[in-house]
DNA sequence: TAATATTTTTAAGTTAACTTAAAAATATTT
DNA sequence: AAATATTTTTAAGTTAACTTAAAAATATTA
C-alpha cells in the first residue's frame, strides 16, 4: 500500500473521531465541520478514500472506516499521542501547547521512529491529557472513568482526563490546580445551574460550572 | 511572511547547497538534478520564489538566495541537523539511518520546538556526520579541517566529518571502525592509484581507496 | 403526503506543483 | 562567425485538494 497524503490522513482521523463519538457513520457535513472544509470537498475525498478501500461509502449514507482505514487512523492517533508525551515530558511543553505541534509530527512516516520513540518514553499508556495511547496493534487501554458531573455529593474521584481539549479549558484547569492526578471531593451541587462545589486534596475549595464538571473525567475512589 | 510549503523549502535548501559548494549562482539544471525534477518545474518554481523575494532570479542567469531566503535555508539546515542529533543520541539510530527521517522532521513548523529541542540536546555544534549546526542566527561553526587525502605520510589526524553522506559510505566506515573521533596516521601512499595505508588508534592497519580518503575530513594533529 | 428545509453530490473553476514537448536563449566547437 | 549543442524557458496538460454554485437526494414539518 502506497503511503497516504497528509490530507488523506486527516480525513481518516476525522472519520474515526466522529464515528467513535457518535457511534454511527460519519456524515459529510460532520466531516466538513471537523476539518473546516466545504461538504463538496469531503464528497470529493470520500470517493478517493473509497477507491483505496479505506472507507465504506455509499452515496448519501455516510461513511465508516474499513479495517485498514481504522488501522491507519489508530496508528495516527498513536503517533499523535506519543509525540504529545514527548513534548510534555521531554521538552517541557505544557499540555495546552502540544496539540498543534503533534498535529504536524503525527504525519512523519517512519515505523522505526515511532517504535524507538515509544521505547524511549517508556511505553506510556496515556497522553498528557489522559487520553489512552493505542498500542502497536491499535488496542486502546480501557479505564473505568466517568464525568465529574456524575459524582454524588460526598463522593471522591481522581482527575484522569478531559473531554474538551481547548487551550482555554486546559489553562483554566491549570489555574485552578485541577490537573491530572488531583483528587477531588464533591461537597455540594447547586441544582439551579448544576454548578458544583468541590474540595481539592490540598484542602482548597472551589466552585465549578457544569461546563467544567461535564468535561472532567475522574476515576471514582472507594 | 506567510509560511512556506515543503516544496518551496526544499528548493531553498537545494539552492543553498549548490551555491555554497560551487560558489556561484545555481543553474536551473543543477537544481533540477538535486531535487530529481525536470528543469521546467524548476523554472516554474523560481518565478514563485522570486515573487516572494526569496531568490535573486534573472532569466537564464541562475539564482542566488536573498538574505531572507538564506535565513530560511539555514534555519532548515539547523532543524535538519538538530533532529539528526536527536535521532542518533536520544533514539539510538545509526548515522546512516537518520537522513530521510530528518528530511521530514525539518519541515515541522514551530520555533519553540526547535528552541527546546536544541536546549534538550545541549546546544550541539555538529551533527552525527560532523556537519556544523548553524546557531539560531544562522552562523556556522568553522573548523580547520581537511580531506584525509591531503595528509602526508607520517601525519596524524582525527576524523571529524564526511563529504559523502550515502548510507553505503557510512556503513563502510562503520565496518572499518572509521567513525568520527577516530585518530588515523598515514603510513604510506601508493601513487599508482592514490590509495592509502593508514593506522587506527586501536593499532589496526588498513588500506583505503582515494575515494574514501577524499571523502573523509580530518583535523590535523600536532 | 405534499411542501419545505436540509444534506449531499455533481459540475465547473482554482491553485500548487509537477510532467512532456516545443521554442528560445546561451554556449561551444569548428 | 556560423553551425551545432546545450540549457533554459514557455506552453499546454495532469493531479490532488480545495472552492462556489447548482442540482439532486433525503428529511422534516405542516
Amino acid at each position: 500500500m502506497e503511503t497516504l497524503s497528509t490530507a488523506e490522513e486527516n480525513y481518516l482521523k476525522a472519520i474515526f473521531k466522529i464515528c467513535e463519538s457518535e457511534d454511527k457513520p460519519a456524515s459529510t457535513n460532520a466531516i466538513a465541520h471537523e476539518l473546516t472544509m466545504t461538504p463538496a470537498a469531503v464528497s470529493d475525498m470520500l470517493k478517493r478514500l473509497s477507491s483505496k478501500e479505506l472507507v465504506h461509502y455509499k452515496r448519501h449514507r455516510g461513511v465508516t472506516l474499513t479495517d485498514s482505514g481504522e488501522q491507519l487512523a489508530t496508528a495516527l492517533i498513536r503517533k499523535h499521542r506519543l509525540w504529545e508525551v514527548f513534548l510534555c515530558d521531554v521538552l517541557d511543553f505544557s499540555w495546552d501547547e502540544v496539540h498543534e505541534i503533534a498535529e504536524q509530527l503525527e504525519h512523519i512516516q517512519s515505523d522505526q521512529l515511532i517504535k524507538r520513540l515509544d521505547a524511549f518514553l517508556g511505553q506510556p499508556k496515556f497522553d498528557p491529557h489522559g487520553d489512552p495511547i493505542p498500542d502497536a496493534d491499535g488496542k486502546f487501554a480501557k479505564r473505568k472513568q466517568l464525568q465529574l458531573v456524575a459524582l454524588e455529593v460526598g463522593e471522591v474521584g481522581v482527575v484522569v482526563g478531559v473531554l474538551e481539549h481547548s487551550a482555554a479549558f486546559l489553562q483554566y484547569l491549570d489555574k485552578m490546580q485541577l490537573g491530572l492526578g488531583v483528587q477531588v471531593e464533591v461537597l455540594e451541587v447547586y441544582e439551579f445551574d448544576n454548578s458544583m462545589r468541590i474540595a481539592l486534596e490540598n484542602l482548597q475549595e472551589l466552585t465549578i460550572s457544569s461546563k467544567v464538571s461535564e468535561n472532567l473525567l475522574v476515576q471514582k475512589q472507594a
